[in-house]
DNA sequence: CATGAATGAGAATTCATTCAT
DNA sequence: CATGAATGAATTCTCATTCAT
């Protein structure tokens, strides 16, 4: 079978990579330990990638590469500005829900330098933050949101609240879903505190 | 008082950390770097410290204990909840854009591991979690804020956005005053998006 | 003729192998990097040579078949003792300042280890250092050469001194030509230091 | 003892090395093997030493160093070129001589990558030289030596014969002591091939 | 004959930690 | 208390070689 070239060992490469450091963290992770849960040799995970570090940016970019094209696709399927904020919410804790070693990767192990987030920050979470914003300037335009929101400012915090909600996800083990707050987090960002 | 110089050489090695770490990550930072800068011994590291975690968990510990301390503090000089909050807002954001070194081992290296989060997370951060819920039950039974709120989640919402406009600050590196968000953030978890 | 295209694709290695390990050392060069160069894969270079090192030994092999080979050649094109070590030392820096990459294998490379020089010293260089040493022989017995001399020690003496300017050419990266030097060395050769 | 940190440790690695890598090549001899034979731990061996190539420089600077340091003694110790060479064939097939294992390091092992000998040829090699050539001036000031040599060219040609002595003489297992051919080497250099 | 993906043993190097001084 | 030389386990990455296609 050809089809082993194709990416599938690759794959098997990164679906190790998520479970071990989701279990260890990356740095007690180990090349040797991902190439024996993805039954590759140690030396085969430097023919898919250049370095250990690789490994983890790649899980990063196809993680990222999700929320932005569903986010894309949901917020294009309803009109309104707080319709496409709760498909947004929803997508999200839906997304880091569904797979709570990917969600200890996107929650925790992406974020453990500096160094690392500056190579991602700007480039993917800022595709996803236009989303968000666009939604908000969206909002304003149709007279739903407030006028004096700056649309950057407000989709960062929309952000905020997501990913707190997300971490608080993974690290309370409970088995309540994430999604389950979908309701009380769009309540919360579209009335606020006050009444 | 011999505790003196104690209390000094141990500062000394935390200050060190701070800077090392900041600037090279939580594993790039190695311990040599951390006795050098603080001008002592390799060895003497460890008649302070257990081992390497323990630094960063006594650099959480001294952040988070700033934050609930003065966090108490601030919440008990004012009156209503939307004061509160204010405070507490604009002390969060004062205490990270103080000192970016600090920022950065708060918004980053400090969440470099599950492992690491676990033993922090649950403790301290819920400490200062209670505070702001406190807060909030406040603003309901003043009736200031919604009743239909969660304080536990409310307060996870509100840090949610104060930690992310700490990273924010932390990963672009503007010289922009952390500060002068406080405004736009008490308005944002004031009222909310909606008109 | 299958033994065509035999020869050329190993002799395609074997170029390849001259250019890179003069440019990167025997032991930086990868066979894959001599299999790129020669336009082959790497499973093909264990077609024609059982593993690496037998590549140095068929590049060393071919380099002193043509020394050996030329310089029998040259000794029979003329009569004398002093016109025969002429021809040798005429012929030995023109075959090394001819290319400098294989200069380079057969000054720098050639000489790696130990283990190495064992396997080839005693065979095809002894085959070089009797041509020296029979023109030796011939030049006593002519009467033009002293009859005191030890024709194997002259060999290797006139063989060190050949080698000397060669190695000092390829390392001193002038571009003079090394048989420009032809006539000192057997000026040399032939009166020694003194008057 | 205290005199441990005085360079004993230093030593006893680069004595170490010289036994290791003359018996089994550079390339062939681990870091780890040196460390065993040398009684340190393989770490041990980064305090003294940055990385493995540098063991390797430090054993040619030393080895040269005695070359220069003594050959500058022995040729100041006589008075005539004659004599001065005399002592420098002497001295130098006396140190190659007296130890095996230095011999098979100064002979092969440091000459095997255009890189190695880039780096160390043109300073200590050349001040080794240097030596030469003033003794070979000074025999033609003397008006020992002919009136037309290139006192550079002639002392490369010297070294290139007492070179090939040592070669020949590590290669050859022969029990024979190389310093007996320090007379033969003298009577060829001084009256060459030629009546 | 030719390919090149896969292998896995092996090696250099790092660094947290210890402990004799 | 303080030191810093020494340790040695652990890890990433390389690359000669194989073999199924």
């Amino acid at each position: 079978m050809a089809r082993n070239s194709d990416g599938t060992k690759r794959e098997a490469i990164l679906d190790a990579a998520v479970v071990e450091i989701a279990r260890h963290g990356y740095y007690q992770t180990t090349v040797a330990m991902i190439a024996r849960r993805a039954g590759v040799a140690d030396g085969t995970i430097y023919l898919y990638f250049s370095n250990k570090e690789e490994i983890l940016f790649s899980l990063f970019e196809s993680a990222m590469g999700r929320f932005i094209l569903e986010g894309r696709s949901q917020v294009d399927q309803v009109a309104t500005a707080t319709e496409k904020l709760g498909r947004i919410v929803e997508l999200h804790l839906t997304l880091v829900g569904k797979d709570r070693d990917l969600a200890i990767i996107s929650q925790v192990e992406l974020r453990h330098s500096l160094h690392f987030m500056d190579q991602i920050s700007r480039n993917q979470v800022g595709e996803y933050l236009a989303i968000i914003s666009q939604v908000v300037v969206q909002g304003v335009e149709e007279g739903t949101f407030r006028k004096d929101l700056d649309p950057v400012f407000a989709a960062k915090a929309i952000f905020g609240v997501l990913d707190e909600m997300a971490t608080d996800w993974v690290l309370s083990r409970k088995n309540k879903r994430l999604e389950s707050q979908a309701k009380s987090v769009v309540d919360f960002l579209l009335g606020g505190l006050s009444i």
